[in-house]
DNA sequence: TCGTCCCGGATTGTATACAAAGAATTGAGA
DNA sequence: TCTCAATTCTTTGTATACAATCCGGGACGA
């Protein structure tokens, strides 16, 4: 039933959030989870974020596998709303089905993390050029406190989130439903790949210029130095990625 | 439950099969299952596939409401399937959930369609470029052969075909998975506004030269030109489509 | 006449029972 | 000890019952 309306973003999109007043008791006559924030979500929709959480949170890893009543029994719903989830997560690439096993967090082989970077390369510039043509004042002010908010070399966690709003930012100042939900889904499937980059290589300071960088031409307006700046952000965090990724493969082969 | 094995691209071109295959009544409390060509799909793979189809036909036109009860009488199976398709649709941007009310075929506005078609030409472009890089011989040579076998000003039905077909190709010639994804989804949402551009605006020649100006650029293995001859593809069907849209909104809005 | 309240119908959300089919295990035989 | 086969286990696919909620219409009162 209650099932909060769902357009085109399924991130966020900063909703006023008061939502309708909300009935406060759920509906189940002994509610199993915890009293959690969102009386109005459904349980489908409360599972699919629960595990997007879980699996961004890196508590769920790749190869992991995932079993529809295991799920079932730790989030305390049936098996239903958790294969609803599982299937938006799925279409999410998320998760990978594997016949007769079921879903497993999704794995990415190199040759999927190099598209992933390309994609991701000509979409973010593609973001920051409409973004120098379309994002409204209180849009680039948005995006310039949050670069002033940059938290700097501290906590990764606080690091990853500040970036994680930077970028969304700049997506929705792009103002193309379509471009934001591919740019949020190629974001999610980043996550499979552990940390950011940005905390495991010392690269905070750099992408900080970069963002400025970026930001600088988006309040010049300048749409084609917008987007180059940001391709060229999009490849260094690449070339970051792919440094990580071979120190690993002789740090972290015998582990295990 | 046998469930075909899905990878990241749940879309590409197979679809080459003929309407109704015969959906896998098999396993009903009284059925021997009859060997059937195949693995059998899931009912809910099935019943996806099939209300894509219909939507791609435009059976089901936009605005109008799905009601699982009803599509599950229809094609015979229960809501558990109609379910997980009407989901799978709603990730792809095929329907919209309208609170209380159940799924509706998505409406693009005018805003939408605009979105749509900015994207398009960022990734029909790109994907064009990538193609002159990494198409293969063989891809090459598939889509020269697709061009050539353009079937002209006949059936509508077979030159929207035909132009899926040459699209489509060109998509997986880029060899990037998330790529090829997301152009697949964006032109499902295409089909919601209705028939082609080409057989409606008399374009198919116009197009098909243009085609042969991507072909050119790939086989000269020149990215540059085949980026740019591919977003020229993209913005002229976007002027056909505007001219189609307004001369609509005269024609058809007495209708009804 | 208009507004409000209440009730029945319609539709989705959720849980659960059952079926099917690969995967794992265990046993016997060579 | 190894191999193979039968049996059991595990896990998902499907159907269906039930619960909750919104929407519409109609009766009632102001």
């Amino acid at each position: 039933m209650a099932r909060g309306s769902k357009k085109l973003n399924p991130v966020d999109g900063g909703r006023g959030g008061g939502e309708e007043a909300a009935r406060p008791s759920a509906s189940q006559p002994s509610d199993p989870r915890p009293s959690e924030s969102r009386p109005s979500e459904s349980r489908g929709e409360w599972t699919y974020h629960r595990l997007r959480e879980a699996i961004q949170a890196g508590e769920l890893k790749p190869g992991e596998r995932i079993r529809e009543i295991e799920m079932a029994k730790r989030l305390e719903v049936s098996r239903t709303p958790v294969r609803e989830a599982l299937r938006r997560l799925e279409a999410d690439g998320l998760l990978t089905f594997v016949p007769y096993r079921g879903m497993v967090i999704a794995e990415l082989d190199h040759q999927a993390v190099m598209e992933l970077y390309q994609m991701r390369e000509v979409l973010e510039g593609t973001a920051a050029g409409l973004a120098a043509r379309h994002a409204s004042e209180a849009e680039i002010t948005l995006i310039r406190d949050l670069i002033a908010a940059d938290p700097g070399d501290g906590d990764p966690k606080a690091l990853a989130t500040h970036n994680r709003q930077f970028h969304g930012t700049l997506y929705r100042a792009a103002h193309n439903r379509y471009l934001l939900k591919t740019l949020n889904v190629l974001s999610d499937a980043m996550a499979l790949l552990g940390m950011t980059t940005l905390s495991l290589t010392g690269r905070s300071g750099t992408a900080r210029q970069e963002h400025e960088e970026i930001l600088s031409a988006i309040e010049a307006r300048d749409q084609a130095r917008a987007e180059q700046a940001a391709r060229h952000h999009i490849r260094e965090a690449q070339r970051a990625r792919l440094r990580l990724m071979f120190d690993g493969d002789r740090a972290d082969t015998p582990q295990d």
